[in-house]
DNA sequence: CTGAAAGCGCTTACAG
DNA sequence: CTGAAAGCGCTTACAG
């Protein structure tokens, strides 16, 4: 059961009322600033709160109202700087337009994404900001629509269905960094971390077509799965050393996955860069300063945030727009490791 | 203003009190599980209120019983993996103890902090984490203290006052880190990255004592300032190599400074652990794989994060707990870097 | 064991 | 321009 405190009881319009003398009505006209109260009123009631150490009661306003300003962003792996990011800029857009977030961390799990997402309804969510847990059934926003409450899926997509989304263009991210390496004069290249969920299927399908285009045939010894996460990305790179003929370029899953890459290929005394070819995926702000610099794609993480919530708050204007998706443009990011 | 949504009229428990013929109050009664009410009855309440889609109203029933399982938590620098996972640690207590949490990113801003603390009050948070933006007054654990809401401060202390407080012991484990150094026959060692706030004093100190103890004097060329991340970290590391006598060893202010001087090493050709001894400070989850790994003073970041949401709900339960104070103990992660 | 009534702190027509 | 009254959806003594 949810836990609960006790507070003192606190001054209330009623009190403010009363010390202006004037009625509660008017009190609360005065703190919504309506020009419906005469100037001399309206201070004497704004000193009058500020004497009293008056504070709004938020809750009970949109109780009466039947408002919200409340947003609930639910992420699913904060240990990847890419959705902290996403996160930071989800927060920073939805508290610039006067809402504040309730977050969750669901880690994965869509049984605690079910929790989470059922508490926010309970407090009267004004909309959702959602990143599906792994595993999540591609019906859920379908299960949502009855809640009436707004809803837009990031990154992750569920499938078709009629939800806004806001992710980015992950097969053709791919696509451009796989071509940039067989530009190089790759041939033997790897495509490095990630193993299930939407992401993975379109950023694979990216690779595969860019190989296609250059006439490489795809070997599936090349696709070296394994946890999306560093841990992950350093154990695929060290089975691709292993390969015979060992590839000399891969294209990473995601930018963690490379970081992890870049170990391995460290303790094999190898460079990525001179060595090996090493492109990442997101543009996490760690890409720039890591050891050496990763080449990456590019989808502007914070910005993504920033579009969902954009998104989200268009439909909570205008329930009735029509479906809206928006997809980070990628773009290949140069720098030393690919 | 704060912008708000309408709703659709939800189904209230006077619905469902006359789809199964009883009082409001029975209805009340059965939905917080009360033994009052015949198991009959209430099996005939539960299903009323499944068939009509009836869904409790946390909002109504906090304002009426002037309770909240909302807790406020701010972090101010999201960008740092350090912060993202103590953010994870805490949300995850919280969360398993039934509450959730309103979360906001003021970047470091006190003005936007002081917004944020404020819109939490008028929610009616049943409790803040603070992680203080830097340059917050030493005086604000004071100025919240009419709110009357319990408060902790978590990894950045405010100095003196009697407030609740999580974080790790600074001065100890960069001593512990730069004693380490000394022992392994380092005698030129720099102290890298960082530049203000509570944490940077500690920790600096740790390193001067440290020198001390070994005899070796200070030398303030040796301290290199730099801003409190990759980039920073990266400099400091550029400007270390260019001393002469060139230094052989440095301790960084935390991880990512410690990235960033690992990517300074490289472009240098210089290799972390065998030409230059570096260790960072934190152990955040990236500090095992990267390249190379990197010794580092673990001060558990996600646990900190529990023991932050801890000491809260502590003091929520019983507001009259003398002062609690949690640091970490730091721990020398040793791993190829140094 | 169950119901009628008051009240949490606000907003919003409606009179005047 | 200002006040009295009803009501948002719940909980909680208090009767019975």
């Amino acid at each position: 059961m949810a836990p609960s405190v006790r507070y003192p009881r606190p001054v209330t319009i009623h009190h403010v009322a009363e010390e202006a003398s004037v009625s509660k009505s008017t009190v609360s006209l005065v703190l919504q600033g309506s020009p419906l109260v005469r100037d001399e009123t309206a201070e004497r009631v704004r000193e009058a709160a500020h004497k009293l150490g008056y504070v709004y009661n938020r809750r009970a306003a949109e109780l009466r109202r039947q408002s919200s300003n409340m947003i609930g962003v639910v992420i699913n792996d904060l240990m990847n700087p890419f959705f902290a990011e996403l996160l930071a800029g989800v927060e920073r857009r939805l508290m610039d337009a006067g809402y504040i977030v309730l977050m969750a961390h669901a880690q994965e799990s869509p049984d605690r994404q079910r929790r989470v997402l059922q508490s926010m309804r309970e407090h009267h969510a004004a909309g959702i900001l959602l990143c599906p847990a792994l595993g999540t059934p591609r019906s859920l926003p379908h299960e949502l629509l009855p809640w009436g409450i707004p809803l837009v899926v990031m990154v992750r997509s569920l499938g078709a269905g009629a939800y806004d989304y806001a992710g980015s263009d992950n097969e053709c991210g791919v696509r451009m960094a796989t071509r940039h390496l067989v530009d190089t004069g790759h041939r033997r290249i790897a495509f490095l971390g990630g193993r299930t969920g939407p992401a993975y299927a379109e950023r694979l399908r990216g690779y595969r077509k860019a190989l296609a285009a250059a006439r490489i045939p795809f070997d599936p010894q090349l696709v070296i799965e394994a946890d999306p996460g560093r841990g992950g990305g350093r154990d695929a790179m060290a089975r691709t050393l292993r390969i015979d003929p060992r590839p000399t370029a891969a294209v990473c899953y995601n930018d963690i996955t490379a970081f992890g890459a870049l170990a391995a290929l460290g303790e094999q005394g190898l460079r990525a860069g001179a060595d090996f070819a090493l492109i990442g995926f997101d543009n996490v702000s760690d890409a720039a300063h890591s050891n050496p610099p990763l080449s990456t794609v590019d989808i502007h993480p914070g910005d993504l945030g920033e579009q969902a919530a954009a998104a989200l708050m268009a439909r909570i204007a205008q329930p009735s727009v029509e479906r809206q998706i928006y997809l980070a443009k990628p773009r290949l990011m140069l720098r030393r490791s690919g």
